[in-house]
DNA sequence: TGAAAACCACCCACTTTTACCCACATCTAA
DNA sequence: TTAGATGTGGGTAAAAGTGGGTGGTTTTCA
């Protein structure tokens, strides 16, 4: 179960480190690729496996732009010793990512986010709706 | 698994480098042929013939241009010590192919673009239909 | 048919990027 | 208080990417 906040920033090599807490999850080497709302997302290898055979089962030619969207954008990392991570520039440019960078946990994946971004999403969130989707849930 | 953008361009000698990052998956040797979406795919060898083998148990008959497409265009092609690929003048003109070009993975093959319409077609992506696409997998 | 031109496979050289290693400050928990 | 874990910075060797030379073969054209 990933869960919480953390802050990094990246370094002038491009590193950035990975929370600790969720390294036994992630595994060895995990999968990162762009996500909606302009932030990043982390998936074991197992996780992103399966959700990419169910993809590719529709057919090789069927949602061929999602396909691109995501296994384009993908990139193995592995944790260096320190447990830092170098992303490509291309996903550090799709997530807006410079310096200072926020990972949450979300239950099986992580998410990446320019901490910037992270604030102003959570400051512009509406308790309200929030309230109702919990209740909608019937728990 | 097959995955990431990279980015290079043609030289003067018409070489084309291959991200060295494929090279394991690919194979030695790997075909090279016309895709949708005016790009070229690349597939290792062994995914090609079980597609070929696929076509044809169809019926030589079946889907002539269906084989016409996919095999008068194919080649074989094999890196050079650098990594580097030459493709055919007609495979290049199918995919427009000059100078700047941007190869990218698909889990079980590789398709090549020219970077601008690459770029074109990512920025046309609706991330709402994606996020959809994603939903439906029921993952 | 023969010479010039084009093509291609095979080298080597150089620059940039990445991987791998070590050092150290800070934090956490026994 | 101290040992281990965590987070940050930097050095160095290897890998990746790019450019070009050379020699042999094929193609072109007078």
């Amino acid at each position: 179960m990933l869960l919480g906040q953390y802050d990094y920033s990246i370094d002038p090599k491009g590193r950035l480190n990975f929370p600790a807490k969720f390294r036994e999850d992630m595994g060895d080497s995990f999968i990162v690729t762009r996500w909606l709302d302009d932030c990043l997302v982390a998936f074991p290898k197992e996780e992103f496996q399966q959700m990419a055979q169910l993809l590719m089962s529709k057919g090789i030619t069927k949602n061929r732009d999602v396909q691109r969207f995501l296994f384009a954008a993908a990139t193995e990392v592995e944790p260096d010793k320190q447990g830092r991570i170098l992303l490509p520039a291309k996903l550090r440019e799709h997530a807006g990512l410079d310096k200072e960078v926020t990972i949450i946990g979300n239950m099986n994946h992580a998410e990446i986010w320019n901490t910037q971004a992270w604030n102003q999403r959570q400051d512009a969130m509406d308790t309200e709706s929030i309230a109702q989707a919990i209740d909608a849930l019937d728990f």
